[in-house]
DNA sequence: CGCATAGTTGACTACGCTCAACCCTGGTGG
DNA sequence: CCACCAGGGTTGAGCGTAGTCAACTATGCG
């Protein structure tokens, strides 16, 4: 994530930098609603928000964006928030004016590269996300996720609650720890705090192609 | 979908026009498979293809691209495909190669805008599919689906078959044909062929707005 | 030490999936 | 003009599984 080609504020232009504001934002509170206006490109500094939308009776979790990504650049081309933006811990933002960008965009080819490729890895991880929720079964889902996030090694690391995981996955939460529990008495995975290790037989069998 | 600033073959540099490539395809033939090295980006003349992706034991669809539309442009930034591209019916696209998309990019602002504009388009489009899908009961996800379509007057076109925009909702065939009955009894909507329209009752409570 | 929150486990319910039969439509050929 | 056929669409019955509610435990922070 933290990639050297990914977009980061220091890489804009001065003139851009003068536009940008900062802003903190505490658990739970929110940036922008969907509906609104769509002023600026974010850029996350520190912590975690959420991206949702609310529609009559329920919250539907987008995804989240986490320290050192950027967010929002499909408003650039919209007079709209499509979703909003909670803060679900402490968190600090950079707020790039959407005008300001637009014209640094059309001045810099180099900058306009960097934005898309930030725009096609956010893309992808969408579709990945879509991917997940297509599938019907809690234990696809699962597995899948993990073997998505199984870039080396046998280990991963839950960076967030397994609450968010599991929002992340469209799944109750009661539904997530179950299905863990199983894969763990099934042998498939072991656990220990947030930290989980595929067993060396599944591994030998599913390898680690992400397919 | 037919706007003026969506992408199409004709506004590009004659010089990438040079190495353009067409293609048709028969209903269900394969264009190219998750997995493959990434060697263009696509733009549908005719027809409509269906995105999806292969996993062990079951088939995930992604989404349709129509006639009109491009796709395929994050492949710009990745050396493999990130999923597979089917033919529904037959079907004509014009393949543009990665390398010289990237040169024609860093030589036209214009373009490169454009080319954003596009992706954030179909960014939009993926999020509003998660969202859908995120969604756990069959009846929301219907009534959503339709409020989405349902740009302006208070009637639907469906230019797909239901089958298909079963898949695209991530429902059984049976199940979309269950709740749509159920919609229809219940006076929510009336159904003729592949139109439907809302009641006007509906339309009052529920307004047209997309939130 | 105690409180708040996350995580786990159990029992029950509901709803979407599957399989199967049937209907309806549009196209083809006699 | 009708008979036939294939595909999509509809409807029914039964099952499995994810959601929900609830009680309880574990964890982390003041």
């Amino acid at each position: 994530m933290n990639a050297i080609d990914s977009l980061t504020p220091e890489q804009l232009p001065p003139s851009l930098q003068a536009m940008m504001s900062r802003q903190t934002l505490s658990p739970g509170q929110i940036l922008l609603q969907q509906g609104e206006p769509a002023k600026a490109v974010f850029f996350v500094e520190l912590g975690r928000l959420r991206l949702a939308s609310f529609t009559e009776q329920q919250v539907i979790n987008h995804y989240f964006v986490e320290a050192g990504e950027s967010f929002g650049e499909t408003n650039l081309f919209s007079e709209t928030y499509s979703c909003s933006a909670i803060a679900t811990m402490t968190s600090r933002v950079i707020a790039i004016p959407k005008q300001s960008f637009l014209e640094a965009l059309g001045q810099s080819p180099g900058l306009a590269a960097v934005v898309m490729q930030q725009m096609a890895r956010q893309f992808r991880l969408v579709k990945t996300l879509l991917e997940l929720r297509s599938l019907r079964s809690a234990r696809d889902r699962v597995t899948r996720y993990l073997q998505l996030k199984l870039a080396a090694g046998s280990t991963i690391n839950l960076d967030k609650p397994l609450k968010d995981v599991a929002s992340e996955l469209g799944l109750a939460p009661e539904v997530l720890s179950r299905t863990l529990a199983r894969l763990e008495q099934e042998g498939t995975i072991s656990r220990d705090r947030k930290s989980i290790t595929f067993s060396e037989a599944w591994l030998e069998v599913n390898g680690n192609g992400h397919g």
